[in-house]
DNA sequence: ATTACTATGTCACGAGTAT
DNA sequence: TATACTCGTGACATAGTAA
């Protein structure tokens, strides 16, 4: 990806392009580049053809919105920017304790799921998972988590039933070794299953609505 | 700045090069950079002639380090991140309750001081600050409030003393208003100075070696 | 006021090559 | 092997201007 249309594509979302469309003219769009209005014109179009952005062009002031991709091209940035930044080896996550929708449990226990657990965390885990819903602001290291690699889970097929691919995190709560799951497709969710070889509710007396800290290795 | 500058500094960040010279042929950059090892070269000499790199220009391999120009310059492209994908006005900061060294205290009971905050602030600060030394996994998040506009603490002299300008942040602890102080010149410090109407150490019944949360407004 | 076309000038890129 | 120079080509930015 071409850095100018990071850049152009920066600085329409620092002007909330991401949520909406926004009002702005090329004339202010070359303002905030540094460049002419006229080469502001011909970046519009440029991030146009290339689907980036959406345009709603009136007959006086035109409004301007990123798409998924745009908005997914600035995300990839802002993680290499963690990446630099945040050299920790692990990513401290806040969230509550919650019920969950029993699905979990169903999925881990699948004979498939377990083995490749067992082999590649190093445990086998208890025969259901831990729902956390992570704090809105912890929301923008989820992706960090999912640019990292991880253990693959590979998917298979049981009885014509598909059981998809799945990406696990290795991870501590309350010190004792666990494991955040994630399906493979990003889901851009804020509810994380975690597996551990204990029943965590028991082990760590929670429940539900109860807040916990989970440290992810990255 | 030009975003070719910053694309390639960014690229040699990845590869470790803000903590210590990296070895990083003009050929492997350009790969990375995916154009040219003419080019690349020259991107080289260019970062150079604007300070933003440091090089070590080996026989055999040359090797790359950023100057603090250059890294200043990508925390400065990863805040505008951070305001993109962090919409949340709040910014939560953990640490633990630190002895200080008195100072702030003496400090802030300028009369030239006092008046600024309770105009600014709408509280008279009790006489003394509570100094938190910011989890290490957080000082990204300081950087950021530092990047806010926050209000302005003018500086004044007093019989022949200068003392300096700084910004208030207005935050809360506990649910309790109060202000964190930041002088105007960064220091990439983790320790923050917290001023409150009330003796927080009494009123939290805190001290030090307790962890505290503060959420700064931005 | 807008957006965006055309013409023109500049400079960035890379091939070839010297060191 | 490296780095980095010269130079031809073309991509890109802007001025002028149309719609």
């Amino acid at each position: 990806m071409d850095s100018k249309y990071t850049f152009a594509l920066r600085k329409i979302a620092l002007l909330r392009g991401i949520e909406d469309y926004v009002v702005l003219s090329s004339r202010e769009l070359g303002d905030a580049l540094e460049m002419s209005q006229q080469s502001a014109s011909k970046r519009i179009l440029e991030l146009l053809d290339e689907k980036l952005i959406i345009r709603d062009l009136g007959a006086r002031k035109q409004r301007i919105k990123l798409t998924q991709k745009g908005v997914d091209e600035l995300k990839q940035e802002y993680s290499e920017y963690r990446r630099i930044f945040e050299v920790s080896d692990q990513i401290t996550l806040h969230g509550v304790v919650s019920e969950g929708m029993g699905e979990g449990g169903y999925y881990i226990c699948q004979v498939g799921y377990m083995t490749q657990f067992e082999e590649k965390l190093g445990f086998r885990p208890f025969e259901g998972t831990l729902n956390i819903i992570v704090d809105r602001e912890d929301a923008g290291k989820l992706d960090l988590i999912r640019s990292a690699p991880g253990e693959t889970i590979y998917g298979f097929t049981q009885e014509g039933r598909t059981f998809g691919r799945a990406i696990a995190h290795k991870a501590k709560i309350r010190n004792i070794d666990c494991a955040i799951v994630m399906p493979d497709r990003s889901h851009y969710e804020n509810v994380i299953e975690i597996v551990c070889q204990y029943h965590l509710r028991r082990t760590l007396s929670i429940g539900n609505g109860d807040r916990v800290e989970i440290k992810v290795k990255v």
